[in-house]
DNA sequence: TAGGCCATCTGGTCCT
DNA sequence: AGGACCAGATGGCCTA
């Protein structure tokens, strides 16, 4: 099959199959079809349905094989669209700090977007830790200017060469327990998070926009999770431009 | 075998 | 009117 869901997903779907000739599209369709000419709602539920006769009225006038070609264009459309935000899915997880390879189970699309959320902040807090360290390093207004050269050269690196990196040990250990940072428990890079593993239910917003990580009582590292802060790891390419964004502010 | 995850179909609603 | 978006239903696959 060349659909795009086979090509990412092990598992066996065959939406062309079920367009031409699924018995499942068939056995509905004349299900569909047998409630019509009965005259019995398909399902209960349809409050609105009785009043907006718009749509349903024109379906009405169509002939059966006008409705079936409706509504394989609709099906149709809908996988496409599903299909797209698939693809999304899939560009969101590759730039996640989390072990990929074809051994390796792909995140469920929740965990994706609860771990996505996570690095987000993450990112959001090293990026204010830096911050702070920066002007602690050039201390008061007086040397704005230089701090600034630093932050300007820092974003026109190139991720691996991040001065960030090297400072990275200090860091840990200034603003936090390093052993609370190595002690992490190392994930498996075969085994999948679900969603406690990564460290949820996250506690909520306004409480993690003020103190996202709880850094000025060390670099808190989800439990679970590979450390994926900007100071342990290079930066992945696609994330580094949102970096420097950020520091050229 | 139960539960989790997923793809697909479907009808309703909203928007252009 | 047509398309996009959404949520519910359904059935298949996989894993513990």
């Amino acid at each position: 099959m060349d659909s795009d869901a086979s090509s990412t997903c092990s598992r066996s779907s065959s939406p062309e199959l079920a367009v031409d000739s699924s018995f499942f599209s068939n056995k509905v369709f004349q299900a569909y079809c047998a409630d019509r000419e009965t005259g019995q709602p398909r399902s209960e539920k349809s409050p609105q349905s009785t009043g907006s006769g718009g749509k349903s009225c024109a379906r009405a006038d169509l002939s059966k094989d006008g409705l079936q070609d409706l509504r394989l264009k609709v099906n149709s459309r809908e996988r496409k669209r599903m299909h797209d935000l698939n693809q999304a899915m899939d560009g969101l997880r590759e730039v996640m700090p989390y072990a990929q390879g074809p051994s390796v189970r792909k995140l469920s699309k929740i965990s994706t977007l609860l771990l996505a959320r996570n690095y987000i902040l993450m990112l959001s807090s090293s990026l204010e830790e830096m911050k702070k360290l920066v002007g602690d390093i050039y201390g008061a207004s007086g040397q704005s200017h230089s701090a600034r050269r630093v932050l300007l050269r820092t974003s026109a690196a190139p991720a691996s060469q991040l001065p960030l990196l090297s400072l990275a040990p200090s860091l840990h250990s200034l603003v936090g327990s390093t052993s609370q940072h190595t002690s992490t428990p190392t994930v498996a890079p075969h085994s999948p998070p679900s969603a406690g593993y990564l460290g949820f239910p996250a506690p909520p917003l306004p409480t993690l926009l003020k103190d996202p990580l709880h850094l000025s009582s060390g670099y808190r590292h989800f439990p679970g999770m590979p450390c994926p802060c900007s100071l342990c790891q290079p930066l992945p390419a696609s994330t580094a431009s949102l970096h420097s964004l950020s520091m050229g502010k």
